[in-house]
RNA sequence: AGCGCGAUAGGAUAGCCAGGAUAUUCCGCCGGGCUCAUAACCCGGAGAUCGGUGAUUCAAAUUCACCUCGCGCUACCA
């Protein structure tokens, strides 16, 4: 990288954070990937050489276990979002140039070489660590596989984190009660050889780096709690068998850690740019080997992951570092955080289904607040934010301008511009370039948007209607003034806004795309002729929102999940659950060895079932109905993945399930035998 | 708990790094103008002592210290 201000000589790379292939994308997301784009685009618009790449995270515990859920293959599950990812952002206007994945055989062969000299040049190296393990199934069970009690505050917690209670980070070995999340079984322990990355050797190095980093702060300075502190080595593989396998000489069953070769698709997507390209027009070695400008867009989630890993790998490898991580704010809905798992979110698809251009909400995002605040949305402010600024301020100073001099002069006036509005757009265009290299996107924005208001006052101010008759001359004058702030405005905004600022600038007359020309071209004659416009945006009315905001409201209300929506519906006023719930009930048949009264209890009897792997003791209040004797010997059909319990002061490791008041017990037609699984 | 980011009129938001006199802009509100334009546009007005306390300074929204609240990160969450 360089610290020289933009557009310099070097190729420029501007990435965004990988979406993981795990389920819909919501307007959240898109913050990230309308910012690269635009970030991107700007970029162009300086005369810098720039690639815009991304692909799919496929890899890691969360693909493999949420396919599992679903019947298919990781590699099936993560390539249906990986497409549908695809739709998403043609459909958002966001366009890389190449949009690749992590599973793909260019970022299996990049990922490889670049651990394969880290290894080579000592940076890794081997140590044991505890993994949970499933016993029956032989199985090793990494982070989300696991399931137990936190040991800090008893809630349910993920094997790697304490997700629905306190929130903390759990090393392996610490959950409670660990069980397999698939099979139910409980969990052991096992010491596994694992690889770890000595970041510890790059702490000088980084050091340096991130005293050179550019772009938000959050992104510059909270990574320093680690550089300025000690650095962790970071265990970079995992016993699961979907990921890219390690790179080793030895045969070894582990694959990489998803965070490796996640990153390494920036690289990888790049290459495949070139690839297709040609290396004349984009050489991803230039960008990546020779200091080039490389920009990341990222959530602020992630910041330490592109901060410290990253470049340590880049480093590492011989590499060029990043020279700006631009982190992101969240998008609130209403104030409150979205919640994916309650559908409080509004989806990318919901978007799209109400037929709304996608450059409203791009500029929405856009310009709403600073790149690395939080930002909130809400229907009532994205309408507020489209009918004042784009339909009230910048849309109509297009279009009575453009509609004026059409109408009165066939196209822009034959004049010469005033000395006055060029001043004013060269000092949109310096404001413009300025705000890019202050990685302010929403000033970059806000110059057009702010050139278009001044453009409202000049045409109000001078009145080029009642001109017409007294003074004609000037009145060409003003409008040719007006419709050179118009090709400006456009071009100013068309990083944004891509769709409109193209279809204005076509019917501005001009030729080719808005996108392929520099900030300079906004000071150029614009075209003598071209037909009446149209208005470039249609205002949204308050009915509409009410009926967005209703739907919103509903769809919170509604217990569902999104992704498993569809499965869920309301039927006869009852709740319907989703079929992967009951598949989370292990239910098996079992057969009754003993049972014996519990003292002190008029209900209770204490049961030992044959689960067929195990003997169960199970605590039922079923003594009113049956005599301990005509139990034994009799199939019943057993809960085991039940949490135990202590009823009566004895552990009751099950249910068995009974209909009725009457406790009838339930039991098999035939005669299956013990440890048959019930579905 | 530690670290990071943030808190500015009724709502949203700029300025903070490089301290300077009436704190920006938008929505809403009040008053006026215009009629080319999508009831859009333009001009004027009211409304914030800039989360709290203290310090530095001729001067603090801006620097420093402490505190409160919100959000995030804490390495095996992608």
């Amino acid at each position: 990288m360089s610290t020289n201000p933009l557009p310099t000589d070097k190729p420029a790379v501007v990435t965004c954070g990988l979406p993981y292939a795990n389920g819909n994308l919501h307007i959240g997301h898109m913050r990230t990937y309308v910012s690269g784009d635009a970030l991107s685009r700007s970029l162009r618009k300086l005369g810098q050489k720039t690639a815009f790449v991304c692909g799919s995270d496929m890899h890691g515990t969360p693909v493999a276990v949420n396919a599992w859920k679903e019947g298919k293959s990781p590699r099936e599950f993560a390539l249906f979002w990986h497409e549908k990812y695809k739709q998403t952002f043609l459909g958002m206007s966001i366009e890389f140039d190449n949009y690749g994945h992590t599973d793909d055989e260019t970022n299996t062969m990049l990922t490889r070489e670049i651990v394969r000299k880290l290894d080579d040049s000592n940076h890794i190296y081997d140590k044991k660590i505890l993994v949970a393990w499933d016993p029956v199934e032989d199985q090793p069970l990494p982070d989300r596989y696991v399931e137990g009690t936190c040991p800090h505050c008893g809630a349910t917690a993920r094997g790697d984190e304490c997700d629905d209670g306190c929130q903390r980070h759990l090393e392996p070995g610490e959950v409670l009660n660990p069980k397999s999340i698939i099979t139910g079984n409980e969990a052991e322990y096992r010491n596994k050889s694992h690889k770890f990355f000595r970041i510890s050797d790059f702490q000088n190095y980084l050091q340096g780096f991130i005293n050179r980093l550019e772009g938000t702060t959050n992104a510059k300075n909270q990574p320093r709690e680690w550089i300025d502190g000690s650095l962790h080595d970071w265990c970079i593989t995992r016993n699961i068998d979907w990921g890219i396998s390690y790179p080793s000489d030895e045969k070894t069953d582990l694959v990489l850690y998803v965070w490796v070769d996640a990153v390494v698709e920036y690289i990888s997507s790049t290459k495949q740019y070139s690839d297709r390209v040609g290396s004349t027009l984009f050489d991803w070695e230039e960008a990546w080997k020779q200091d080039g400008e490389i920009i990341h867009v990222i959530g602020r989630d992630i910041i330490q992951h592109h901060a410290v890993f990253w470049p340590a790998m880049l480093h590492g490898s011989g590499y060029s570092e990043p020279r700006a991580i631009m982190a992101t704010g969240f998008v609130n809905l209403n104030k409150k955080a979205f919640s994916t798992s309650r559908n409080r979110a509004i989806w990318v698809d919901d978007y799209f289904s109400e037929d709304f251009d996608p450059d409203l909400l791009r500029y929405y995002l856009v310009t709403v607040g600073s790149l690395q605040d939080d930002i909130d949305f809400s229907w009532a402010n994205f309408a507020d934010k489209v009918n004042g600024e784009l339909v009230g301020n910048i849309g109509n100073f297009l279009y009575r301008s453009m509609l004026f001099a059409q109408r009165e002069y066939g196209g822009a006036p034959e004049k010469q511009v005033s000395k006055e509005v060029q001043d004013r757009i060269q000092e949109a265009i310096v404001e413009f370039s300025n705000s890019i290299n202050n990685y302010s996107l929403r000033n970059s924005a806000l110059s057009g948007a702010k050139l278009a208001q001044y453009g409202n006052a000049y045409i109000q101010q001078n009145e080029p209607w009642k001109l017409l008759k007294n003074n004609p001359d000037l009145a060409a004058q003003i409008i040719r003034d007006c419709v050179q702030i118009c090709k400006a405005v456009c071009i100013l905004l068309s990083p944004t806004m891509p769709n409109t600022t193209q279809k204005l600038w076509e019917e501005m007359g001009e030729f080719g795309s808005i996108h392929q020309v520099t900030l300079s071209e906004s000071l150029e004659s614009p075209p003598l002729s071209f037909e009446p416009p149209s208005e470039p945006f249609m205002p949204i009315d308050d009915k509409k929102i009410k009926k967005l905001d209703n739907k919103l409201e509903q769809q919170i209300t509604s217990p569902s999940n999104p992704e498993k929506q569809s499965l869920v519906s309301q039927d006869n006023g009852q709740k319907r659950i989703p079929f992967e719930h009951f598949q989370k009930l292990d239910l098996r048949v079992g057969k009754i060895l003993t049972a014996k009264e519990i003292s002190g209890s008029e209900k209770l009897l204490k049961i030992e079932v044959d689960i067929g792997s195990e003997t169960r003791q199970i605590v039922a209040g079923i003594r009113k109905f049956y005599s301990p004797d005509d139990l034994i010997g009799k199939s019943v059909v057993v809960i085991t993945n039940l949490e135990k319990a202590t009823i009566f002061g004895t552990e009751s490791n099950g249910m068995i399930l009974a209909a009725g008041d009457t406790a009838d017990l339930l039991t098999t037609y035939a005669n299956s035998p013990p440890g048959e699984k019930i579905r």
